[in-house]
DNA sequence: ATACTATATGCTCAATTAGAGCATAATAGA
DNA sequence: TCTATTATGCTCTAATTGAGCATATAGTAT
């Protein structure tokens, strides 16, 4: 068998997050059917110099700091250059720029799962996922485990692994392109929303452990704004007062002498990220379904 | 400016793991100078295909689960193609077949915290950096952080920090081609080493909140087995009874009717693996120094 | 047989952390 | 002044963790 070295195409995908308004929202291009990507050119002396060349010509955004999220290597066509995706994240605090941010929600809404409003979509990839998994019992297990039915719990961060099994019960747009929509979720071109995906599971697991919403939030934040934007990130309700025990016990604030304004209610005391104290953050646990689904 | 798209090879590296008598050790080449790598060829329909590929024709092993870790693009030298390398961890309990295993600890000494023997190089380890900070408090805190030095604590997980602060105070022998190894730890050629010390961190990581040590122990194991199994990977020693009290109440295990024979003292009882039980797997905490270093 | 050594395994106790809820404080607006 | 509303402090209980002691069961030396 003769062996011949593949030539590829690289392309670079990024996935830029912000919140607005208590809404996690990404960076999307053509009316939020893909993101923001580019081939890797020679001009380009490194990969994310590459990434972030692409971002700012297609959006105008500077990228900060990013980080890799997984490299998908598709089958090439025929005559084809193969093309390897590399897929990166990456967080900002000033999402005001033009482009087109999108609601991560419109494309995952089971994901969000502070308010009742997405008992619908589950209750119906419930009943489709059924249909698909019939009586194989190994199937009918992932769905119980991936989607946290059949008193299984819910994990916040199997984000991917939650759209992969849709897509293998052929229940996203993407999986076949002849289906209809069969449940709700704007699906995105090429292989982008599993890109979405895997980056909504890694920052939903990332978050837990370092602290990586301070970028997220403004410098300076009530503790309920934190809490908030915790919320939006993992799409679960907290218990209040334990989330600012949580965060105070640790040290990750500091007070400033100043109050949030213009709001109803006793007014919050605003705080600064300590950046000094952040080695050891833990910013689970102390969770709570108050007006979620547990 | 005109743009170019960039023409590249894939190459696939492969880390894979095995314990060997309680020693974790890795696959490599070239007496232990290298990993199993290839290029990604037209023949391949994936890139993990070609990744097994590879690995099988350089070392017999076939690979069973893998999982990405990285992919580094470094930039291209002149009339060259630009070079991504895209490395993936296995893991395997059959360790016996032929090649060059060698233990994890000949390239990352420092990192084997169960026995005093690393003393000696963590102090080298420490004077050196202390003198590439010199007194600029930035790098020292850094030093601090990733070592654990000054009552910061040592974690885990942060192989690759740690080697990346190395390299980057020229301490280890790929920094500099004129520079003598200025600590111990075998050296391995290109970027291989970091590519490995990539794949430790997440072995470190993964195991914590994953069931993945189970791969790498036998059908049949005794408890002590498994918390050495742990021991040899995170580099740290545990609290024997805790350790077991954690394990057996979330039901990761079964008893089995037979026991460890040939030993001294009380034979110990074999266990088998619950993969029912997996799915909320928690292996860590548990943690006390009896003869390894806090 | 008996004592000794070595390992496994069971159990206790205190300290800490997590889950939940109540009570009080401070504001704006009626 | 009273009420609605949010912030913040505090308590209480249940779990979990860290650590160590005690007992069980084997082989081996006396």
């Amino acid at each position: 068998m003769d062996h011949h070295i593949a030539t590829c195409r690289a392309e670079l995908v990024a996935v830029l997050t912000t919140l607005q308004n208590g809404v996690p929202e990404v960076l999307t291009l053509q009316d939020g059917q893909c993101l923001p990507a580019g081939p890797l050119e020679t001009e380009h002396t490194s990969l994310q110099r590459g990434l972030r060349h692409w971002v700012e010509q297609q959006t105008g955004f500077r990228l900060g700091h990013v980080e890799q999220l997984y490299t998908f290597g598709d089958a090439a066509l025929a005559h084809e250059d193969r093309l390897v995706r590399i897929s990166y994240m990456a967080l900002t605090r000033d999402g005001q720029t033009q482009g087109g941010w999108q609601s991560w929600y419109n494309y995952f809404p089971w994901e969000d799962r502070r308010t009742n409003g997405c008992l619908t979509v589950l209750k119906t990839i419930e009943d489709r996922l059924k249909g698909w998994a019939g009586d194989q019992t190994d199937r009918l297990e992932r769905c119980n485990q991936v989607f946290g039915l059949n008193g299984e719990s819910w994990n916040d961060d199997a984000v991917l692994e939650r759209y992969e099994l849709l897509w293998e019960a052929g229940l996203v747009q993407e999986a076949a392109s002849d289906a209809q929509p069969r449940i709700s979720g704007q699906p995105m071109l090429w292989d982008h929303r599993r890109i979405l995906a895997t980056a909504l599971s890694r920052l939903r697991a990332k978050i837990r452990y370092t602290p990586a919403v301070f970028e997220l939030v403004p410098e300076e934040f009530t503790l309920l704004h934190l809490q908030q934007a915790m919320e939006a990130l993992s799409g679960r309700l907290m218990h209040k007062q334990n989330f600012r025990r949580l965060v105070q016990n640790q040290q990750l604030v500091e007070e400033t002498d100043r109050y949030e304004s213009g709001v109803h209610g006793r007014p919050a005391r605003l705080y600064r990220f300590r950046r000094e104290n952040s080695e050891n953050c833990y910013l689970s646990g102390a969770k709570l379904p108050l007006g979620g689904i547990s």
